[in-house]
DNA sequence: AGACAGTTTGACCAAGTGATCAAAGGTTTG
DNA sequence: CAAACCTTTGATCACTTGGTCAAACTGTCT
């Protein structure tokens, strides 16, 4: 193992643990000490890996917003549209319930106004405008249901991330039967069956 | 004016500036001194009308969550299934609209786990139990598809408080389109035309 | 062993923050 | 007017927090 790869290895294990902090209690609520501590070591010998503490948590956002883009990215306009929605969605509710530390960093910043990651936003708008005009195109083929495409879009992030970002109330609210991960499998149904006949076309019942 | 009445409003006006900062930068990161000169007074005569910064916190919470349930209160089971839940959304849309501050000020003690309001919370459970028996009902009726009722409600809180919580993103992919009051306008056909398909009974399409 | 680069830490600092308090300034009431 | 009460504030405190630094420690290579 040569000295680099151990260092990369030690700040990944730094930046893993930072998430951890900076997603339960937000950027100003976390504290050096706090991520020194998750990590195990002394806050002098985090900032000998990393120049402070908006470093660590820029570097986590930007990393964040390439897998962020992914599952948008994959939706390709030589595929069926209905099922293109529908692998999309599912895609989203899978990183909500598998990377719901990185959905609540994302909220957290947005709720902020994106002070740190304003001109990231541009390429996503970017990436929308190209899915958007996907999404036109098949309407206009009579492939799907014409709606305004960017809400839809705002709709399948809006009812994804919530099972991620508002854990607690969604938990609270099924009470047992929100116990394990039976939630995303409900909610997986209930997506499906929401946007499919949402996006249908309307001469196919 | 009488002398509590003249207490009552100033301690109104620093609560509404103490939303202002806490929906803007959440509970750590808001101080006193930010909430004292958005109200324009000093820190010691703001601590004179409240016991410390979790007291202004707590109280703002309280009276948001009477305002925040009152849309889903309203749900009426006498009426006509597709109207009532129309009318839901659209009141859910235009508190995020009109209502931006408390709902940030929501979506923020949701993320950190909802340590201010975990008592509150188990109303919030209750009435959700009750309406979803209402939808239930319906759906037994006939009346409506037959869904399952809480995820349609989470769904409905996603998609509406998304257009005050993520406003910047939001804003940012629509560009020029968001810049008035528009998008919500854009948001209101586009939810109603998804969620009216998505509860419509099957046999009339 | 010894030189050397990389790593770790205790001690420390300046700024910020929530909160207190006694004293001063106003307002109402007798 | 003056007493009683309500409101406001400057000064101050204890504590937290992001960040620094020199010294010590570790491992590697010759």
């Amino acid at each position: 193992m040569t000295k680099t790869s151990r260092r990369v290895d030690k700040e990944e294990h730094i930046l893993d643990c930072a998430l951890n902090v900076f997603a339960a209690h937000g950027f100003r609520g976390s504290t050096l000490d706090q991520i020194a501590q998750e990590a195990g070591l002394s806050k002098p010998n985090l900032l000998y890996y990393f120049k402070g503490k908006e470093d660590i948590h820029r570097r986590l956002l930007s990393r964040l917003l390439e897998n962020w883009l992914a599952p948008l990215h994959q939706l390709d306009p030589a595929g069926d549209p209905l099922a293109e929605i529908r692998g999309y969605i599912q895609r989203k509710l899978e990183m909500a319930r598998d990377y719901p530390r990185e959905s609540r960093l994302f909220a957290n910043e947005m709720l902020r106004g994106a002070p740190h990651v304003s001109e990231e936003l541009q390429d996503l708008r970017g990436l929308v405008e190209e899915k958007s005009a996907i999404l036109k195109g098949w309407m206009d083929e009579g492939r799907m249901a014409r709606v305004d495409p960017k809400h839809l879009i705002f709709s399948i992030w809006a009812t994804t991330q919530h099972y991620a970002d508002f854990d607690v109330q969604v938990r609270t609210v099924l009470g047992d039967e929100g116990k394990g991960d039976g939630r995303f499998h409900d909610a997986a149904r209930f997506l499906d069956h929401l946007f499919i006949k949402g996006v249908s076309p309307p001469q196919q019942p």
